[in-house]
DNA sequence: TGCTGGCAGTTCATCTGATGTTTGCGAAAG
DNA sequence: CTTTCGCAAACATCAGATGAACTGCCAGCA
């Protein structure tokens, strides 16, 4: 086990065994080096590497501090690793981004305040404004299509559910998967089946909601290029 | 951006530009550093950030070569950070795993092999030897606890569903799991769970395998220590 | 009294150079 | 042809020095 490895434990334990709490502050470098017995050097390198992850926090002339530790910081330097995905990983990808935004609908369907349902509503109706005639204002559309997800996904009063589900459908990997979407109309298809997501979700109908979601992405699936390599 | 970050962006962008493919060897230390015109010591935090996060993989004496990059590789570095959860999370947590595992044993029923449910099969067979009158081996009653259902995520076809449920239902969640559940008997139920899941998958019933899954786990959380703090 | 600006100390950021450890490979011996 | 040995390459780690940024405090001013 290399010495930054014992660092990057080392840190773990102490947090795991509430020596260090969220918001605390870790010792100056040089006394951290001390405890667990390894040079500076290598001692930043493990505490970069829990910085990446998001265990900690550091900030220059002030310190180091452990994070809050929620679920969607932890969760989140999962997105940038995502990208480095294959193209031809992006079916099993996008089921799995499916199964947990169907399940993240119907949930929404009974936990969405009237403001939230509000919110969804406002974001939906921006889209008219962004699609007069043929032209399509690509990138703003697919703004829309984030937000509205983001939405819902953040009334799931499941911290975990929606930490997830940001980095499976989030800024780069929707991007991604746009590029390859070049059907005809399918900005109108898309819309239209927001809109009935945004229906099932006002009228608080749950099981109609994952069926709405559920065949919204279906739909997305079936526009995904297929992968070169066939078994 | 500090000069870690670049590093670590630089070498992501190597990898997304093709400049690098997955077995590749990165550019020895020096020159990779004046490329990317860093210091060794930062270039090598970058590095063993990357490495840490499962991109890439150094070994001493020989050179840092870009790993395979599949979807188990970059999303185990996740279980290590998840188990820095507070418990309070543990709900929240498991639910995301239900509807995961329920997806997997659905998926699982229409495509295991004959060997993967005799696999299966012979995994549960192990059950009674260890469960002799009263007293239970916990640790192994555990450990076949897992491995059933990672043969049941191991079939399901998708690679990146198999990834995050191990990550979510892996070893040390699992572990922290069974030590909050000390209902009397629950060994037994589980066991009797794991038999109807079985003969679910055994009849390539998917609709069934979703259902005894999903209530076998939400069995579990009804055990689940409800969290101190009601808001 | 209350606010503002600057100063000093602390802490992280980065670089440089040197030394230890491991690995891979080719030459030499059998 | 096989085995063994030694060298060179590459990463691992350390120590020291310098720079940059933030914090807290205190004096000066209104």
């Amino acid at each position: 086990m290399s010495r930054t490895d014992e660092v990057v434990d080392g840190i773990r334990r102490m947090i795991l065994d509430g020596q260090l709490r969220p918001g605390d502050r870790l010792p100056v470098e040089k006394d951290l080096a001390d405890t667990l017995q390894v040079s500076r050097g290598s001692l930043r390198e493990g505490v970069r590497a829990l910085s990446i992850l998001g265990v900690v926090h550091t900030r220059q002339g002030d310190g180091t501090y452990v994070t809050s530790l929620d679920p969607a910081r932890l969760l989140s330097p999962m997105a940038m690793v995502l990208d480095l995905q294959d193209d031809g990983a992006m079916p099993a990808f996008h089921s799995v981004r499916r199964v947990l935004e169907t399940e993240a609908a119907g949930l929404a369907a009974t936990r969405m305040t009237d403001d939230a349902v509000a919110e969804a509503r406002a974001i939906l109706d921006r889209v008219p404004e962004i699609m007069h005639g043929a032209s399509v204002d690509h990138d703003r559309f697919i703004e829309i299509d984030i937000a509205f997800h983001r939405v819902i996904a953040a009334h799931t009063g499941n911290p975990v559910l929606e930490a997830l589900i940001e980095s499976f459908a989030g800024r780069t990997v929707r991007a991604r998967l746009w590029r390859g979407l070049h059907t005809e109309g399918i900005e109108e298809r898309t819309h239209g089946e927001h809109e009935a997501i945004w229906r099932a979700l006002a009228a608080r109908d749950p099981e109609a909601a994952r069926i709405r979601m559920a065949s919204h992405l279906l739909g997305v699936e079936d526009s995904l290029p297929r992968p070169e390599n066939l078994e």
